[in-house]
RNA sequence: GCGGAUGUGGCGGAACUGGCAGACGCGCUGGAUUUAGGAUCCAGUGGGCAACCGUGGGGGUUCGACUCCCUCCAUCCGCACCA
């Protein structure tokens, strides 16, 4: 046979899948669905080892379920709003649109090149109005159902960027995206309130345990930061103010000996007019503005307002601080200090010299207020606290709780960590929100029949990057859909994560002109069965996904609670110790070595080099390994095809006694059971390819055996043709070029998405020897063969009669012999 | 600081329910083939001369531990004044 030639035989395939569409999902609802997706990517311009990664995996496993007979759809988009687009469009001197479209164009072909069986009429890009029409139309949904709402607020800013990021957006207090640090602002713009679904998703996490990697779900959990607590009153003196705070532990109340404010908070300015820290206060605040998230959460400091508030329950008067470790972007902003029992009070009050006083004791020892250096954070009785002496842990706080509330002046609550989702972005390359501002009708959403509200293409970018359209007449120009005066579009655009929070739903009416997906196919192919993507997701994509799947769902659109039935998030590719990057000049191109190796040895490495939720080291050494592996395949198929010509697999009546010819099968089923078990229930494709590779290497020596001998019989050409149909199919989701090749020179009369998946025959894997490890005293002594059939009783004299064991254990005396069965017998002499 | 994960040959990694540690691949060594190199094929490859020792260290449970328990160490990741 001709040498391994990888190009021409994919060009070959790729343009014969293409032709063909035989990836194209049919419409048959009665069979059974799987939906796979793998996180839609950003059209960056070009694909990176990541994706090649991601997209390989996804699609071995697509080709798998579809071997496996499921009805498997396999779609793949564009996530084609956001900044980048602008960024490049300013520094070349050209359209995002432009930009865009062309990153798409490119990757397309990239990716076609690496073979994946997507359903390629099932595209969409974001960007597309076609698409964001229906972002467009859900914001209004969310407007109708009071869950999108303008509010001013501090908000995340970043420079670099010009725009508004969302809590989920700033990590480690800079930007995700360029990693600027991240300043803070006041402005308005239009929130998703996620907050009202804090407990859904919260709950969503429990039933999604086992099915998500913990990590993520740990992750998702903290993020919402549900605690339960109380909220109490504290009266300021001399005023009618009021300060609310927020404390898990109405427990230690007797023990709040003084309150700190945010510096942000507006009491803090307000309590400190007219007494003399008043001065000393605005700068106070002027200085936590001015620092660092690092400064600020380096040290604590803290001013004295000039103002006193009551403790609710001693009565006493307590000052008010205010101080950069309280957050006003947390509970109320505000709280009461109880230093002997939480580690931040007590750091506070040791350094300003306030009071302490220890209102907890605990079950064993006790504490002292003026030698504590720790506060007491766990549970224990109530002290110096009236009638509430003696009280322990949950049932304390609620006694605290029901008292507070009887004297109206607090209740119990439930805090959470997650606030609002902050959706406007002051960008131009995004999804224009669909409403109207009126001098005389306020806010007003454009009437469902006049969108898209398309995003204008004569813009030109300011130069720093500023949106146009805010200065942009004909875009912003418009009349009131209600009074029809002149009124002003909203200029902002869109989050992009909203793009991304529903596009597995659009996958399943791609086309659809009348609604942003069909019910009929959505109750069909939803949720997706596998999603796979990276790490970084964990709370961005994956928690706006689940909101806004929950939305979809009271509005009755989508029947599932939750999108993603099944997760697996990928570990990063990894070269020289770091993560590939152009920064570290460790970059591996995916066309390099496509050009080289061919698609198929690069998804075989991608697979074979680690289980997929690791990371993966690259080796160049690695990837010949594949190349060479291939190339032994490609050999052996070619030296054996000729003897199996019109030769039928062996069938139920088949009978043959060679040693060789049974080991051949036995090799063959084992291998099937191994592949098998390693994608469907372990996700482990690197096994699943060892495996492969062991039959390969059987067949090597088989293929000695074979030549030395004339005249094989029938039988034993059909279990050869068994062997090499068995390798063809089990290779073929991790390498479906070559083994399509092979596929139709084999016979095949169908493409490989049409054959079955091989099915094991359990007896064929059974040995008629068994190989029994003997051990005494948990030593391996000796290895002995016996017939598969022995009862334990038998084995158990076998091996006690053993010469080499005889040897170990003369002299000795026999406390035990364990026998396992068809395994090891461990003889345990003193 | 809190939470989570991981630690196995020279390297990437196997070992699924407590039962032969190191599958498979890379690398390396020797041989065959070749004018040479490359490619390919065959054999070997945890350490130690051996008894034996070996899965980050120490301890425990067990006839038997990479696997279970305790403890310590290292690395990585996430959260980080969340009241």
């Amino acid at each position: 046979m001709n040498p391994y030639e990888p190009n021409s035989i994919e060009a070959k395939w790729q343009a014969y899948w293409e032709e063909h569409k035989t990836f194209k999902v049919k419409r048959d609802f009665s069979k059974e669905k799987f939906y796979l997706l793998e996180m839609f990517p950003y059209p960056s311009g070009r694909i990176h080892m990541g994706h090649v990664r991601n997209y390989t995996i996804g699609d071995s496993l697509a080709r798998f379920k579809r071997m496996k007979g499921l009805n498997v759809i396999h779609p793949l988009g564009w996530d084609a709003f956001g900044m980048p687009a602008e960024n490049a469009a300013i520094k070349n001197n050209t359209h995002p649109a432009q930009w865009t479209f062309e990153n798409i164009r490119t990757m397309r072909n990239q990716i076609k090149a690496l073979g994946l069986s997507y359903d390629w009429d099932r595209e969409v890009a974001t960007c597309h109005p076609g698409y964001y029409k229906w972002n467009q139309w859900l914001f209004l949904k969310f407007l109708e159902k009071g869950l999108a709402y303008r509010k001013n607020s501090t908000i995340n800013w970043c420079a670099e960027c010009n725009t508004v990021l969302a809590n989920e957006q700033v990590v480690d207090g800079c930007c995700w995206r360029c990693d600027n640090e991240v300043l803070q602002k006041q402005q308005e713009g239009w929130f998703f309130k996620i907050t009202d679904y804090a407990d859904r998703l919260l709950a969503g996490c429990k039933t999604l345990s086992g099915k998500w990697p913990e990590k993520v779900l740990t992750m998702q959990v903290n993020w919402v930061g549900k605690s339960f607590g109380a909220e109490v009153d504290f009266k300021i003196q001399q005023t009618d103010e009021v300060i609310k705070v927020f404390t898990t532990r109405p427990d230690t109340l007797y023990g709040a000996m003084f309150m700190v404010l945010a510096p942000e908070h507006p009491l803090t300015q307000k309590l400190s007019r007219g007494t003399e820290q008043e001065k000393a206060i605005d700068t106070f605040i002027q200085k936590v503005k001015k620092q660092d998230n690092i400064a600020r959460t380096s040290e604590k400091e803290g001013l004295f307002t000039g103002a006193y508030a009551v403790n609710p329950l001693t009565g006493e008067s307590i000052p008010v601080w205010t101080a950069n470790f309280v957050l006003m972007g947390y509970g109320t902003g505000a709280i009461m200090s109880v230093p002997a029992h939480d580690q931040r009070d007590l750091d506070f009050a040791r350094k300003y010299k306030l009071p302490i006083r220890v209102v907890i004791q605990p079950a064993t020892g006790s504490v002292d207020a003026n030698t504590m250096v720790k506060a007491l954070t766990s549970e224990g009785a109530m002290v110096h606290s009236g009638t509430f002496d003696g009280l322990v842990g949950q049932d304390a706080r609620r006694k605290v709780c029901e008292f507070l509330e009887k004297k109206g002046i607090g209740k119990a609550t439930i805090n959470y960590r997650l606030r609002d989702w902050g959706v406007s972005r002051q960008r131009y390359w995004g999804t224009p929100i669909p409403v109207i501002h009126c001098s005389n009708c306020g806010i007003v959403p454009v009437p469902e029949d006049q969108l898209p509200i398309e995003l204008p293409l004569d813009a030109q970018l300011g130069e720093k990057g500023q949106s146009p359209l805010h200065n942009l007449e004909s875009f912003y120009k418009t009349s009131c859909p209600k009074c029809s005066a002149d009124a002003r579009r909203d200029t902002d655009t869109l989050d992009t994560f909203v793009c991304s929070s529903w596009y597995f739903d659009r996958f399943t009416s791609p086309r659809l002109e009348h609604a942003p997906f069909s019910k009929e196919n959505n109750d069909y192919w939803m949720p997706v069965d596998q999603y796979i993507g990276g790490i970084e997701h964990a709370i961005l994509h994956l928690l706006y996904s689940r909101f806004v799947n929950l939305v979809l769902n009271d509005l009755g659109l989508t029947k599932v609670s939750e999108p993603f039935a099944h997760l697996l998030t990928q570990g990063m590719v990894i070269k020289d110790g770091a993560k590939m990057s152009k920064s570290k000049g460790n970059v591996v191109d995916p066309d390099e070595i496509i050009k080289k190796y061919g698609a198929d040895t690069a998804r075989v490495f991608m697979l074979f080099a680690a289980p997929p939720v690791k990371d993966l080291e690259w080796s160049d050494q690695g990837v010949e390994g594949c190349s060479r592996f291939l190339k032994r395949v490609w050999r052996i198929f070619g030296d054996l095809n000729e003897e199996i010509k019109n030769v039928k697999l062996p069938g139920e009546s088949y009978s043959n006694t060679v040693p060789e010819i049974k080991a051949l099968r036995r090799m063959t089923h084992i291998t099937i059971r191994r592949v098998t078990n390693d994608i469907e229930t372990r996700m482990q494709f690197n096994t699943a390819i060892a495996a492969i590779m062991e039959l390969v290497n059987h067949l090597f020596s088989f293929k000695e055996w074979w030549k030395n001998k004339n005249n094989q019989d029938e039988a034993a050409r059909m279990a050869l043709r068994e062997a090499l149909e068995t390798m063809i199919l089990t290779l073929s989701p991790f390498a479906p070029h070559i083994t399509e090749e092979m596929g139709s020179k084999i016979g095949f009369s169908k493409t490989l998405d049409q054959k079955t998946w091989p099915q094991y025959n359990d007896a064929l894997t059974q040995t008629d020897e068994l190989l029994i490890v003997l051990q005494v005293n948990g030593k391996v002594r000796q290895k002995i063969s016996v017939e598969s059939d022995i009862s334990d009783e038998d084995l158990k004299t076998r091996s006690l009669e053993d010469a080499k064991i005889q040897e170990w254990t003369r002299g000795k005396d026999i406390k035990k012999v364990i026998v396992i069965p068809k395994k090891l017998v461990n003889i345990v002499v003193q």
